[in-house]
DNA sequence: GCAATTTGTAAACAGTGTTTACTTTGAGCC
DNA sequence: GGCTCAAAGTAAACACTGTTTACAAATTGC
């Protein structure tokens, strides 16, 4: 994987976060070294030390990463600046950002776990500790709203339950706690119980 | 602490256990060392795998200890042999075992992280994995509905999302993600959507 | 082209999980 | 009580790890 024979490296940095992440999704991030990683790249341990004040460090970029892939995700999924008009089509964002959320968890379990455990956005960049990913939720419920489904606005409560909800199942699917994944069958028969609660008119 | 003058210790496994229980508890279980465990019990560190297998042995055995833990709170809370008569203290019962949870894994974020991780119940004692934790919730739904709050009894699906809409509800507050905890208040207003989402006559 | 800063190296330090060969201890049995 | 024997400890080594330090090479800006 090494290319170069000369001294420096040049993008030592960018490619030890992409190694990270690849061990981060695979689920091998707790047990990698630096070291390793180090002779990977062909470089001396030494040198990260350059890029990243130590190994905590590493991991917490590699986490703000992951809320940024999934944030992708979410754009693909629903485009932020393009609304949606009628009930179907909200009700399909709604659960598809639902059935994003839970895939991330599963496919990236070692990813997900750093972005939700103590390498979390804590004291990172974003000052409220709050990822974006949270916004495209609003957006969703807003929706709902909008197109009639839900007869009043979701308010923080609202949100903040439909949210965890959807944390609960994705984090509980992705432990080792429970295997029996019924996968995307469950996520429906979730999201219709979280429109419920919070006031939908059921189709 | 250590009290052995002779050469054998005696009961370094459960000393050990609790060692390492009290650093789960305090969220500093991942980095505990074996030796410096040993150290501190004044013992060598090959003493340890007289009893464990290996180190991850030791956080599979101190997590099913979680478990166990979690359990008997829950049995303080709600005794499983002492059902309940009006709807009221079914709803308090519900109420209660949702707030120990969220409590649980605010207080020992560490264990709590164990458990449901990759050190969980996998292939653990519990052949299907599914700690018994769980009996206290269905009981408590099966005594809401006995009681008349749920008209209907709830189904594997409504268990399932009872669970999850309160583990996500707990391992949000618990993680740094989110940390302007409202406590009680939110696993009440939590508990009442939970409710009216499975069909139930809010009072 | 030269100075200064960035980015790498090499070697060392302290600490880790784990294995191996060996010794001590306690329990069970005639 | 002595004898055996398995259980439970020790000591030393092995192969790692994260991190720091002093130094060397490459890149950059003037």
């Amino acid at each position: 994987m090494q290319k170069r024979d000369t001294h420096h490296h040049g993008n030592l940095k960018s490619e030890l976060m992409a190694l990270a992440l690849q061990a981060a999704r695979a689920g091998t991030i707790e047990d990698m070294s630096l070291r390793k990683a180090a002779r990977d790249l062909g470089v001396s341990p030494g040198a990260i030390y350059r890029h990243f004040a130590d190994k905590d460090a590493l991991l917490r970029a590699v986490a703000q990463i992951g809320f940024d892939e999934l944030a992708t995700a979410f754009e693909t999924i629903a485009p932020f600046d393009t609304p949606v008009a009628t009930a179907q089509q909200a009700r399909k964002r709604f659960l598809g950002l639902a059935e994003e959320y839970v895939r991330f968890s599963m496919t990236h379990y070692g990813l997900w776990r750093l972005m939700f455990g103590p390498h979390g956005v804590g004291t990172s960049t974003d000052p409220i500790g709050r990822p974006s990913t949270y916004a495209w939720l609003q957006r969703a419920l807003d929706e709902l709203h909008h197109t009639g489904v839900l007869p009043a606005p979701a308010g923080p409560a609202d949100q903040f339950f439909a949210w965890s909800a959807i944390h609960g199942l994705a984090d509980l699917q992705a432990s080792p706690v429970i295997r029996t994944a019924p996968l995307t069958e469950s996520v429906e028969k979730q999201v219709t119980l979280i429109l419920r609660a919070i006031g939908a008119s059921l189709p």
